[in-house]
DNA sequence: ATTCTATATAACCTTTCAGTTATAGAATGA
DNA sequence: TCATTCTATAACTGAAAGGTTATATAGAAT
């Protein structure tokens, strides 16, 4: 995957109520797939698209537990998101600034132009 | 919108390249949707419904300059999806130092046990 | 061996998405 | 007024998303 495909992996799985739901979850620890498809009205083939897609952003892994594949959060796509709002957020903050001292400036010189 | 359809909205609105390509361009400052369609290989209305999806998310504002609709980047939404992505940071950055933590002991007292 | 539990996959349906072309509308300029 | 420019909307299309039920597979337990 290119990096704009894992941007593009990443914002689609979290782009879900669902998913980020289950994200919610995990942060307490590794769950299995029949425990997160509990508190849902949905079938648990939902519940593992919902994790196929997850996992495709790097977002969960899973392990091995006997039958059960309990699956855990995964920081490192996080990160990379993170990294390009940061970009993002940089600009706007740094518009915001300059905004903030063009206003103070026309207050500062109000009706002197 | 409730807080939950803004996030769904902003990250579909972010999960596009095309879309994330118009806002790196916006970077730059104000640019109309001609200037915006010109790089891409796509017709003017692809641009114009890519703009829409943007704008419902927040994270553009149109202003008016005669025929043009000059689009502007806006930090607000981007500001809310950071907020929500610094808490799943936060535990997994945690969870990290823990792991961290285990590994150090687990070094310090190899083959004691 | 059989059966039970946990999960994954297949086939299908409906809705949404990303693009198209054609057209309408709004502001400018001749 | 009439033509030109910029943008938006409508109607359509193909593909992808998100759900369903039914079924297959893997491992455990009896």
């Amino acid at each position: 995957m290119t990096p704009s495909e894992r941007l593009d992996a990443t914002f689609t799985a979290l782009a879900d109520p669902t998913r980020r739901a289950i994200l919610a979850r995990l942060m307490t620890g590794e769950v299995s797939v029949m425990e997160l498809a509990e508190p849902f009205a949905m079938s648990q083939p939902a519940i593992s698209k919902h994790l196929k897609v997850l996992e495709r952003a790097g977002l969960i892994s899973r392990g091995r537990d006997a039958q059960r594949r309990p699956c855990r959060i995964e920081g490192e796509a996080l990160a990379e998101v993170t990294g390009w709002l940061d970009e993002y957020r940089k600009v706007w903050e740094g518009n915001y600034k300059r905004l903030d001292a063009l206003l103070a400036d026309l207050q500062a010189n109000q009706g002197k132009a």
